[in-house]
RNA sequence: GGGUAGGUGUCCGAGUGGUUAAAGGAGACGGACUGUAAAUCCGUUCGCAUAGCGUACGAUGGUUCGAAUCCAUCCCUGCCCA
């Protein structure tokens, strides 16, 4: 176990932490000495992680440099039911294959962050046990709760009041993932703060099955790039965890001023007074060094931040996405391709009419020269770069 | 089972027979300003090689010169009663 005293143990565990509930049981069992099972669960729906995850990922390697091991449960069985999950679509249920592809990737992800060691790792599907209980045992389980209780949850009594569809199966979820804690005995789980109830539902049936209860560690929700909503791919204002380091970097340097000390907290150990003490885009830099070296290695910051300082003085990027255009998908006539198709094959916009709109706007650049004419053909015997807005870059050529 | 209110574009939401591709807002995307920030301001907002055409108001069928709007059947959801 760790040379670290328990209280700077606890401290390194603290920093960034929402909650931690009840935090003199933690401290008894940092105090036991023996290596503790941390438990996270994972949705197998979503498998591309961003720093919203990153967050609880991070709490999860300081613990396994703690010297304790971590759980990370894929939540097969319950993809496959579809679990709303307070989203107002229900989605879509999952086959087994398809959330055990979705649990690798899952992990080969988190291992970006997590410590892959074996004895620190471990990683388990919940269907594992889960799908042996029948119908005698759901019903004893879901015995041990009351409606009353479930219904305390922020987003079912929301829900519920504001006349939103709750279906049945969902109050079983967190006695579900509940059921997860007993399965592995887990000493302390995490999650984000909209995991609190079902995270106190484990300490609840942990009980009911004689175990000692886990200690619940909440982590906030990462706020996104867009400075109002939670961090979300769906919502594209997030920063995923295996991006490039140029384009991690550029995003960093987004993130907005009252979210910067979020972003110092939990993924940086700079000092967080200090740090915002720079003012704001000296922050923002520091902050985006420290994160993007821990990410990719000190080595590549450099020209990450040289080619952000480029393209902020309106210059073009040596380093861009390219791709390759062949005739049928551009309708060549006479060896000429129409900038319209072309800023739909470039992914600039999804249709020919969208496309036609940023040229009107004047978002689209050829070759640093705004697009003005609609109906512009270009041939593609040397290469161009096509440019949407101040940050999206691509060349292109032809292929044969 | 009975009653009742609903289902409109990415989302919220107006619209109860005729310039309705559908008000307004949010979001998004461009532009200006800036710190490639925020706030603010301006433009855009279904598709199509676009002065035109095609689709679209839960689904299908019908009434009508004309339907998001009226009728029928079906599907889905809320609430109340049992």
């Amino acid at each position: 176990m760790s040379n670290l005293s328990v209280e700077q143990q606890m401290e390194i565990i603290s920093r960034g932490a929402v909650q931690i509930t009840p935090m003199d049981s933690l401290l008894e069992k940092l105090k036991s000495g023996r290596q503790l099972t941390i438990k996270l669960g994972c949705d197998p729906s979503r498998p591309d992680l961003h720093f919203g995850h990153a967050i609880v990922l991070k709490k999860m390697r300081q613990f396994q440099d703690l010297g304790h091991k971590v759980i990370l449960i894929i939540g097969d069985f319950t993809g496959m039911i579809g679990d709303p999950s307070g989203k107002s679509k229900t989605r879509p249920a999952l086959s087994l294959e398809q959330t055990r592809e979705n649990g690798k990737s899952y992990l080969e992800q988190a291992t970006i962050i997590l410590d892959a060691d074996p004895s620190k790792l471990e990683i388990r599907y919940n269907s594992e046990w889960l799908e042996a209980l029948n119908f005698e045992d759901v019903i004893r389980l879901a015995a041990k709760y009351t409606v009353a209780q479930m219904l305390t949850r922020e987003d079912f009594s929301n829900r519920y009041s504001n006349s939103t569809p709750i279906s049945l199966h969902e109050l079983m979820y967190p006695l579900a993932q509940a059921y997860d804690s007993v399965a592995i005995k887990a000493d302390v789980e995490l999650g984000g703060t909209d995991q609190t109830f079902n995270l106190l539902v484990g300490r609840d049936i942990q009980k009911e099955y004689g175990l000692e209860p886990q200690v619940v560690l909440t982590t906030p929700l990462l706020v996104g790039l867009d400075g109002v909503e939670k961090m979300s791919k769906s919502l594209d204002n997030y920063i995923g965890i295996s991006e490039p380091s140029d384009v991690m970097f550029s995003k960093l340097m987004k993130v907005q001023d009252p979210q910067l000390e979020q972003y110092i907290t939990h993924f940086t150990k700079l000092d967080v007074s200090e740090t915002l003490a720079l003012g704001a885009v000296q922050a923002h830099r520091v902050m985006a060094r420290a994160i993007v070296s821990d990410f990719h290695g000190t080595d590549t910051v450099q020209a990450a931040e040289e080619r952000y300082d480029n393209v902020a003085k309106g210059g073009v990027p040596d380093q861009m996405k390219e791709i390759i255009i062949s005739k049928p998908e551009a309708r060549e006539e006479d060896g000429l391709f129409w900038v319209v198709k072309l800023a739909v094959l470039a992914g600039f916009a999804a249709s020919n009419g969208e496309a036609r709109r940023l040229i009107q706007n004047r978002g689209l650049k050829l070759n640093s020269e705004v697009v003005s004419d609609d109906k512009l053909h270009v041939d593609l015997e040397e290469a161009i770069v096509l440019q949407k807005g101040k940050n999206d870059f691509l060349r292109l050529s032809r292929g044969s």
